[in-house]
DNA sequence: TTCTCTACTGTGAACGCTCACAGCTCCCCG
DNA sequence: CGGGGAGCTGTGAGCGTTCACAGTAGAGAA
């Protein structure tokens, strides 16, 4: 005597064909269905989807993916040590603009980091592997090798920033060069005359276009350009103060600070005020970015809007149609002044 | 005529076809190879090793999920706002340790960021439609509905931290209670009598079992516990600061600060020092958590150091062992007192 | 009427893998 | 010397989809 009668096959997930028996129509009408629901007459799709919730159906993803040859989810990859970004408060808001824009796809997003060469090396046969349809990568530093052998697998890669390199490679960047025009044009049109800048690495676009905004104002302002005015730093706030401590040690007669990060800008922040200068009346200080590190220092930081939420929506676009096989493009978005209290 | 003679299939990823064909076995023994190697000759194994190194060839993960029902990755979930986590240095490490402790076997860890009930509530769907094999939770308050749920689907779930519901659920977690007994141990053995603390939220463990920790080692060693020496914040930096400047405010004769994070006591260290009370000699002040912040702050934190990176590879091998069809188990690693500077 | 075109539907064949099974050889033990 | 087991191998089936194709019905044109 059968104990359990009606438990030959407990919990099962249902199939495509279950819907189809239950709808009495076939699997292709099914597929279709879930697919767009083309060339499929309204009374047949209405029992399919009828069906559909009675049955609890999900499809597979494993097995549309056999066939499809996608995977129907997206990588978002650092290639850069992750202490770096998750301590910067951009990195917060372009992760979760990415999320959002591919969620309203129902493309799942995969957070990869790779940190070590040897990571970079697994994740790049991983992906390679046909494992993710698309990546959104980001690096900033010269020289990364990931973006090139992505590229050459066949992947599509949409970079955040501008590379470096000499590679052809689709990217959303915001405008650097004009916002740090923007910037520096306002500590001038102040009446500071003896204004310093805190660079980012030099191996990064970003640090090199804000540079040359700062140096070509200045330059139309009729103002001296003098290197020891500049600093380069690292974008971190320990670095932004190491490196405001050093220009203040070499140009005490600074009356204006562009610095090309808000992290950097709070660490200069604190070595200003440590040093007994107000801001602004004694220096001006200008950020950059527009993050919540502006609004939360005090004074509250004058600084050039990155627009986080527009480039990520464009780097889900740019990479969803370079999927669907398009050429890949660059974007690039405007900044813009956002004057507070400290310039 | 045909024009592209040699071109019928280009550059198709090579299958196990190839590999078996390549090596003269049959597929069979190629899938042998692949899983463990058992069951297969030296020889055989050797020639199949060489047929994937010649042809690159690498599994096709859809194919083997569809028969398998598994998906070869694991999700690393987050159930609050992520700015949260992120600008938690500890984050960073159990984070990194949960990918390295999954690369080892080669399961891809998927980060997934569920800061609404809608997102919640989204990607509780996705996982259960099986497109992970098991979940690495990240949750602490209490009442979070999403624990249930996946437990209810079947879904291998993992907590860090104890969960404070009554559900059974598979958790790792540092002991927390004996972590403060140490700390409060310490500030007491040093002659200090008016303890204060700075509490995390009373609706996770953490909050709970290290103002336990602390008022018993009070009790033990004779002391009164007053209700004005207990403040309780949100484990954030700004959250550590007001609640330190509250409780100065209060009890200006404060001789130690324990707080129950790093974080928090970087805030609190700031008010101190801003309130003119030096650090140790006026106030002594211990955190909890070892994280980068304590070495970072001046002076050096002194902390309790939770094990990181054992809560990580814990968390891991309870996972694996739960998808391998384990019970649930529970783990709590012990935490050790790091004297630094401030107390 | 017949023919063509469009809208819709069902069916077989993949996709690339694992699993169960059957078959083979060889060795050890009784 | 026969039986049983261990070690190794190949084969067929099937996982749950999508895709291409063949086919049907009905509408409109010739």
């Amino acid at each position: 005597m059968n104990v359990t009668p009606n438990n030959p096959a407990r919990r099962r997930r249902p199939t495509i064909h279950d819907v189809a028996r239950e709808a009495g129509v076939s699997r292709g009408t099914v597929s279709r269905v879930l697919n767009g629901g083309h060339y499929v007459s309204p009374a047949a799709a209405e029992a399919v989807n009828a069906a559909i919730r009675k049955t609890g159906y999900v499809v597979n993803r494993h097995a549309r993916s056999l066939i499809t040859g996608r995977s129907g989810s997206a990588a978002f990859l650092l290639t850069e040590p992750q202490e770096k970004f998750f301590e910067d408060p951009n990195f917060n808001v372009l992760l979760r603009g990415c999320t959002q824009a591919l969620a309203a796809h129902d493309i799942p997003l995969l957070l990869m980091i790779a940190g070590s060469r040897e990571e970079q090396r697994r994740l790049t046969r991983y992906i390679a592997a046909g494992h993710v349809d698309g990546v959104l990568l980001i690096s900033s530093h010269t020289g990364d090798p990931v973006a090139e052998e992505l590229v050459r697998a066949g992947i599509p890669v949409v970079m955040c920033g501008k590379p470096m390199g000499r590679t052809r490679l689709a990217h959303v960047a915001a405008d650097d060069r004009d916002g740090a025009r923007q910037m520096v044009g306002h500590l001038v049109a102040a009446g500071r005359r003896r204004i310093g800048t805190v660079t980012g690495p030099l191996d990064t676009s970003g640090g090199v276009d804000r540079l040359a905004g700062y140096r070509e104002v200045l330059a139309e302002a009729g103002l001296p350009v003098e290197d020891d005015l500049i600093v380069t730093a690292d974008y971190s706030r320990e670095g932004g103060a190491a490196a405001t401590a050093r220009l203040l040690d070499r140009r005490p007669d600074l009356d204006a600070l562009f610095v090309a990060s808000d992290l950097m800008a709070q660490g200069a922040l604190g070595v200003l005020e440590r040093a007994g200068r107000r801001v602004p009346e004694d220096v001006a200080v200008g950020g950059f970015d527009d993050s919540t590190a502006a609004l939360s220092s005090r004074p509250a930081l004058t600084t050039v809007r990155q627009p986080w939420d527009r480039i990520s929506t464009e780097m889900v676009r740019v990479l969803l149609s370079q999927i669907d096989g398009d050429a890949t493009s660059a974007v690039i978005l405007p900044t813009e002044l956002v004057p507070r209290d400290s310039a």
